[in-house]
DNA sequence: CAGAATCCAACTGGATACTG
DNA sequence: CAGTATCCAGTTGGATTCTG
């Protein structure tokens, strides 16, 4: 049922996993399943994202092969990104856990809220991650 | 075909899924899909991941609601960790994108390898990551 | 318009030492 | 055994400014 061999060495697995857990990664992909964009497209679509952060985000998916960058060298320049056929394979999983994450969330947070009933003491430790949390959650 | 919502507010999911994005987290649910485990068991068995991560990362999914942490307060002290029935539920997209990972490894190689072939000039912008990226592979 | 460059705050993850 | 507490390097991501 499960179809990692757990003898078998999943750092790998983890270092693209690591690449499309980026903040924005999974967003960008779900957005470009629906056909090819341009750069203003995507960011005015997925909005909050920092112009730097969305194009080094597009370098690092063309890089893994999971999107083509065309640019139309006119004035003003113009460059679309779209899916590639790995692109479009990706994308079947990665919406698979795009859509359980939206299901889901409510259930997350409730979790969360839960958690921070069951546990009110300090844990200075975590304090960090805590506000962070609570801070999005707003 | 894509489950979301382009009007619809994506960041909460994105939200979700960097905590999943964590370096270790697909790798820990993975494991504990097999069952319930201790908490060294877990860290022989990932291997490279540090006692204070591996403590950190647990306990972000036991406020998620992925995992529970089962103390017995014996000597010396045992704790296990289990996926709950929300975490099993979770296991199951995130399987299918850590089996996707595994076996399309190889293709996403081949597609780095092309992009520095192709692009061999500076860009100085992204040297970091290359050299993250170059160091990775070995 | 689509970036490149720079500066900078925040977070991530690792190493080490100590504890009930 | 399973943490907690520090310290620290490296990375991520945001804001701003400048350019072809």
């Amino acid at each position: 049922m499960i179809p990692i061999d757990p003898h078998h060495d999943c750092r790998p697995v983890g270092e693209i996993l690591h690449q499309i857990g980026g903040k924005w990664t999974v967003l960008i992909i779900t957005r470009l399943g629906h056909g090819s964009m341009r750069f203003g497209e995507i960011k005015r679509m997925i909005g909050g994202i920092s112009q730097k952060v969305l194009t080094a985000t597009l370098r690092d998916l063309e890089m893994d092969g999971f999107v083509t960058r065309t640019v139309t060298p006119s004035i003003p320049p113009r460059v679309d990104y779209e899916l590639t056929a790995l692109g479009r394979d990706l994308l079947v999983p990665v919406s698979a856990l795009g859509a359980w994450a939206q299901e889901n969330r409510p259930k997350v947070l409730v979790a969360r809220q839960q958690y921070f009933d069951e546990h009110p003491d300090a844990m200075p430790m975590r304090q960090g991650r805590i506000a962070q949390l609570k801070q999005a959650a707003e």
